[in-house]
DNA sequence: TACATTTGCTTAAACGATTAAGCAAATATA
DNA sequence: TATATTTGCTTAATCGTTTAAGCAAATGTA
């Protein structure tokens, strides 16, 4: 067993030079020649040389490594996003550290933590839904390290941020419901602390107000957005006395709750209900009837976030006035809203 | 803006001590005073001291990071696979990296370099469908540093593996299917040079020799197993003479598609056909017919898996035998089948 | 030929934390 | 009182790489 490190000593060991010249072989360093680089490489490939990146980074200042903090992997959106952000990164010679925080707040801050600790060149991050105090990001900032906030942003943050515009969506799913006769549209919502989630419902409550429909209190609810949420919330607005006839839940896995409960009660999805989702999940297309939903474009936010990062490390500070990219979403119209 | 890095020299200097006390200090040493350690958690906090994790894991040779990699976390198994891996190792003052392979080999191996040059302590792994090549495994065994797989594993690189049994599994879906009167049962497989892949199809022939019934090659398909395979070779199924009555197809993604093309051709799931999925994604429950599938034990794979880490770093090398995890999978009978 | 420049390296000091070794002062033991 | 032990630190080397500074030899220029 080969226990033993191999580091730039042994290479210049081997070719009688000092570790310094190999380090600036393998560096293509114009002061070394051309027969000595071409020896280092070779060497390196027998000995199997892997460089260490704990030793260079420690020294350079700079580790190359990008955190990314999502609310959970699973699901289509994030996956997409971290995916086509990745691709960016890694062309531009960084790697990503994907860290979960599940939704919550303490997670988040753990993983902010290890990010700092690890002596990351960059965070990329999406709220957890619990998170309303904000002195952890504050910290990434303090400590001059780039902060990019992407779909659950926050305005009082001052940071890059990119998403969908979420006010506008709203408006759009409502002309469409309107278009299609309804006339009380409920909203299964996230809490009004996330900002997205507060533009949603500013964008819901002004879009009914636009099309001159009354606002009622009991159409509109807040939860977490979990499958769960949406069955519950589903239930309870089938048991008001005036049902809506329309129903508008700001997540695909709420609005999948929602359709299991409408299916369980019989009621036709969308001849007596309509429905629309939020996030354009690869399962809205695949239930019965499909679900109507909202397409966020996390190919583009993936890469744009991205690329924000690196217009931010590429630019000595402050300088830079602060990046806001807001893209217009678009409406995926499936079987249960027409 | 403070832009310089607090180090514990900084910390030495504000008490009159040496950098070693103050790092001793930190890690709770006995010879260091009571008050000596009070002074420098003080101190430290008012400078927002952040300890530098590159110095310390290069000086002491252990990073305490470990490097996981899956064909993609955008999946149900994977995402709570890790949570819980996550869990675990947090516990014992490790943390994660996440890297997806996109199932392609080029990807899988320019992530166990990432990795690697990242100087993980450990990897678990996954493997991608691509990958037929095990050289990059290999030179992971050969640096010393423990590798766990889990799931998509193989028995030449003779190293940990946690899983699931997939051959007692396709058994348990044949037999399922034979009790409900199937005579003609087709596989949708993954390809036979996955070991899980070719452990489901032996299984499944070897089931139906159990149960006297004839082995047709016609209805033994190999596919990537996506959404997009399953319709494809549904379709194909549906072209023949001789029709299956019954369809275990080794993927729920898959299997969604050959539910949708069965739907499409308004074909009675399960009356005329029934359908067996793998892996009980959350949206099996969901479609309509919901799909029944087998469930793989995400959570306890990954804490195993975690666990047969510590148990590998903990333990002198060698000395160690092979740990070799299986679990017993569980049919969970939905309406595709019943 | 005399000097300037370029080439191709070497030397040595970092980066920030850890740790083996050592040492003086305080305390314990005989 | 003399010696041993413990306490509470300091010193200096180290992890593996990078890089500023320097220097001799080779090459170019006048």
């Amino acid at each position: 067993m080969n226990k033993k490190r191999i580091t730039i000593k042994d290479i210049a060991n081997v070719l009688n030079i000092s570790p310094a010249a190999v380090s600036k072989a393998m560096h293509d360093d114009s002061r070394i020649s051309t027969k000595t680089k071409e020896a280092v490489r070779r060497v390196a490939k027998e000995l199997n040389y892997q460089p260490n990146h704990l030793a260079s980074a420690l020294r350079k200042g700079k580790s190359n490594l990008v955190g990314v903090i999502v609310p959970r992997t699973n699901s289509n959106f994030f996956s997409s996003v971290i995916e086509n952000m990745e691709a960016v990164l890694n062309k531009a010679g960084y790697n990503i550290i994907i860290t979960q925080s599940n939704e919550s707040f303490d997670k988040e801050c753990k993983n902010i933590d290890t990010l700092l600790y690890t002596q990351v060149d960059g965070i990329i991050a999406s709220m957890a839904n619990e998170t309303v105090d904000l002195s952890h990001y504050e910290k990434i900032k303090s400590k001059g390290i780039p902060l990019i906030l992407f779909d659950r942003g926050e305005n009082d943050l001052n940071v890059d941020y990119v998403g969908i515009n979420d006010y506008d969506s709203s408006h759009i799913i409502v002309e469409h419901l309107v278009e299609k006769g309804c006339k009380r549209i409920a909203h299964i919502g996230g809490y009004r602390r996330t900002r997205i989630f507060n533009n949603r419902i500013r964008g819901y409550v002004d879009a009914l107000k636009k099309n001159k429909l009354p606002i009622d209190d009991s159409l509109i609810i807040e939860s977490s957005l979990t499958l769960e949420d949406g069955r519950r919330e589903m239930e309870r607005l089938l048991s008001l006395d005036n049902k809506p006839d329309a129903v508008y839940v700001a997540s695909d896995y709420a609005a999948l709750g929602a359709l299991q409960v409408l299916n369980e009660s019989k009621i036709n999805v969308p001849k007596e209900i309509k429905l629309v989702g939020f996030g354009n999940e690869p399962f809205t297309s695949l239930v019965s009837p499909s679900i109507t939903s909202i397409a966020q474009h996390s190919k583009d936010i993936g890469r744009l976030a991205a690329e924000t990062f690196l217009k931010r490390i590429a630019q000595p500070e402050l300088k830079q006035s602060l990046n806001k990219i807001i893209l217009e979403a678009q409406l995926i119209v499936r079987d249960s809203s027409s």
